[in-house]
DNA sequence: GTCAAATCTGACGATATAGTCGGAAATGAC
DNA sequence: GTCATTTCCGACTATATCGTCAGATTTGAC
């Protein structure tokens, strides 16, 4: 075995090189070609057409259509979660942390528009019965990443259910008003004017927080049913 | 020409039920495997199969599934866009309206999952290059139906774009939260988690509609601002 | 009953896409 | 340079789906 790259089987360098280029191609082409056609309707033919590769290319590198999606999307969020961690690292307040993540987040997908589609289009494939295996893993990563973020910064204890409650309820937040933006009219700059709404909305969040921790944890004694805890 | 149906060309009666009955079959069954498969993958041929029809009927009733899809969307909000106005009727105060459209919302999509997925199927798509034609339309009408219940009851007049922002706000609060609220663990009720998140929903979608009321206005000259308070 | 129009059927031809495979080209070791 | 290994290529096969069409069946008028 050679002793810079004990991890790989063999020899490697410039070879490796040429295959992480290629290999970035098809993930670059793909992301392309997603956001203009869909997951489900984008075709492997167009996929290496854009990469200007082989067909055969792509299934030298990837399994199958599935695998990519299931790489693409971890790696996005991977990302997207990366970056919430350092910038929401060491905040203790509330407001501040709601702050923070919306920025994050408008800063994220701003110039980034294939990824917030296929964040977008993963997650409403986690609607169906049937989705593409293994994609639902990285968004409930990203959910339990938000709510140990929101669990440091609550005073009170509140349960894991309400927990998810609430995070989902943010997260839902973010990305449903950035979807709707999406069919408003002109040339309207949706970053800007998800910045101009930050402020109401990390106010509005506060206190949707600051009063469902309790309420949330109330469920069960509503109705009559579903003893949570 | 007949004196009971003047509208239509010929004779009409058990024939007309009959084409009624059958369309409608591969209606539902067309909701169903949609919510299954989503909008791309399901094939005309499962459609037919569910439906207990030949091949040739989709074709008969539906010029393509374009068109069906276009019809699906456009009937599940149009009947969303009816129970909106019929129970917000008369509202002029916003936190009445904001507690009825959750209410609305909840009771709407609650025992019709086949139709929320439809709802997130159908936005998802529009955030495509290439979506189905025609599908777009339905949900600006059903923008613009929020707008104009806003605009009445919001007390100083504030600007078209203004308005848009904040049914967006809105309408995205709603939806993503429900469709976070999947990847929820175990057989959690969400109809019920929405019931109890309702109260606190209201009350910070409000507040949100208040402060940005205003300063969605002032977009242009923010910039380094967030001025909450 | 007859006839015409409307509705339904499913086999069929045309087309599109997935995934494979034998071989070409590039790389690295020597 | 040779040779083994990795990487790439694109023509090909196998399969799946679309949309059609000629004919069967049902309906309504008479």
């Amino acid at each position: 075995m050679e002793q810079q790259t004990p991890k790989s089987k063999r020899k490697r360098g410039r070879q490796q090189r040429r295959t992480n280029i290629t290999r970035q191609k098809l993930l670059d082409a793909a992301k392309t070609v997603f956001s203009e056609r869909g997951l489900d309707l984008t075709r492997i033919d167009e996929i290496t057409e854009r990469a200007d590769v082989g067909k055969g290319t792509f299934y030298y590198h990837f399994r199958s259509k599935e695998k990519l999606i299931k790489e693409l999307i971890k790696g996005m969020l991977g990302e997207l979660v990366a970056v919430i961690d350092e910038k929401c690292e060491g905040i203790n307040d509330l407001t501040a942390l709601m702050d923070t993540l919306i920025q994050v987040h408008t800063e994220f997908f701003s110039n980034r528009w294939e990824d917030f589609v296929l964040f977008f289009q993963g997650r409403a494939d986690l609607t169906l019965q049937v989705s593409y295996s293994g994609i639902d893993t990285p968004f409930v990563d990203y959910i339990e990443r938000m709510e140990s973020l929101l669990d440091s910064v609550i005073e009170h204890r509140i349960s894991k259910p309400a927990l998810r409650r609430i995070a989902c309820a943010v997260a839902g937040f973010l990305s449903g008003y950035y979807s709707f933006a999406v069919i408003s009219p002109q040339g309207e700059d949706i970053d800007e004017t998800f910045r101009s709404l930050r402020g109401a909305m990390v106010a509005s969040l506060v206190r949707f927080i600051k009063e469902t921790a309790p309420s949330a944890e109330a469920i069960g004694n509503v109705e009559n049913n579903t003893s949570v805890n």
